[in-house]
DNA sequence: ACCTGAACACCGTTCAAGT
DNA sequence: ACCTGAACACCGTTCAAGT
């Protein structure tokens, strides 16, 4: 360890004050936010807080429980209307789309978010109006518990998988490649997607090759969220 | 790097035949099935089959590439019903089903399917048969994508977010903790989660504390699919 | 209580050299 | 074509020591 690790123009630099674990988390969350989920590590975020890495350990105690910290962060970013402000469906569509926008704010957390367990008492005015809502639609007991279950695991779900992490620049033409090799499919072994390959590639799951951080999926998502709730809505009668 | 880095008794130890691109991802699957996404390294992985690490990156690029390659082998795995054997809505259950069955089998890979673009021709027999099955309900166009986007968007998503990673055994007790903050919650503030308390606690997103791993969500998942299934059938009129 | 400074046991990857 | 062997530039984390 050198005396270079530490930051010649860190925000220490001005601000002698001591460290706090808030001020690391925000500074983890901005860190990941403009350089990436990879560029984040224990010694780079130090060298930004003009700091020696290991004064981290102190106050966040390890890489994953910083993670997990900062990843709590979006869902106080969750800007809902107030229960009953709203019909029971469209109440529902709007916080599915703030939860979304929220993600979408922060594209490169969207790997810990969707992969990690949340346990953290940040979401829970989230899950408390929620289910202030769905009781409001009728619902109680095992019903509520599923359609609350599909709901918020279709958002994170979704938005997750929307904003893949795309392959690293490792060959540099794969983007090109893959779309070619869509385009060169037997249309006698596979019909229906040939037939459709204008619409599926690049737009769709599995036959895209742009992540929904430079092609958000929105109209998809809509759509699928109104099939959700229509489902739901038929469910109830 | 010491001659200790190969494996005594490495699966190449046996076998003296080269090494195969297939031979490495098949070690690799094994690998992250058996001990963690975490503790697949290429050094490891080279123990395993009796040879230098180096020699991994002439057949397979990088890690990055691996672990895409490895990721891409769940896809093979999914087995489906022929299209027309059954009715569009029953077919498109099964291979949510079958999807979800399939990543279960490899739960440690899940944060990879979950959160890495899918840049492989190994999915596109599976994309064939679900826009033949969507065309036989009478889709088409915008509309087509879109349902389709919803389904395979939900099923990995969701299963993805039910596989969920479990903190580090960093703070030993945290399972009991998340527990007890959840009992302890402010029933005048949260007043219908702690009245619904019995019900969430741990078999919801975000009131859990174990993983999907540990404890699926079959019950939960069958009632989403239904829930989505039941929204297209209500569309197509 | 909070941080430094050194050290440990690792990583992924490149590259020249061998066969 | 396929692999070895050494080396580079990193990692996360522990721990004793300082203030």
């Amino acid at each position: 360890m050198t005396a270079g690790d530490r930051a010649s123009r860190g925000a220490r630099q001005a601000s002698r004050d001591p460290l706090s674990r808030e001020q690391i988390i925000d500074a983890a969350l901005a860190f990941v936010d403009e350089r990436g989920l990879d560029a984040l590590t224990m010694r780079a975020l130090a060298q930004e807080l003009g700091v020696y890495p290991t004064a981290l350990y102190w106050h966040v105690g390890t890489k994953a429980q910083l993670l997990s910290a900062v990843s709590a962060r979006i869902f106080e970013e969750v800007a809902l209307p107030g229960a009953g402000e709203l019909p029971w469906d469209a109440w529902l569509a709007m916080m599915a789309r703030q939860c979304r926008a929220a993600i979408h704010r922060h594209p490169n957390l969207a790997p810990i978010v969707g992969s990690h367990l949340v346990v953290t008492t940040t979401a829970i005015p989230l899950v408390e109006r929620v289910i202030v809502v769905l009781e409001g639609a009728g619902l109680a007991g095992e019903e509520l518990l599923h359609v609350y279950n599909s709901l918020i695991g279709f958002v994170l779900g979704w938005v997750t998988l929307e904003l893949s992490i795309e392959p690293a620049d490792a060959e540099e033409g794969w983007k090109d490649d893959f779309a070619r090799q869509l385009r060169s499919l037997d249309e006698v072994a596979f019909p229906a997607l040939t037939r459709n390959m204008s619409l599926m590639a690049n737009n769709a799951f599995m036959t895209r090759w742009d992540s929904g951080r430079a092609k958000p999926m929105d109209r998809s998502f809509d759509a699928a969220l109104d099939l959700l709730v229509r489902g739901v809505r038929a469910s109830l009668r």
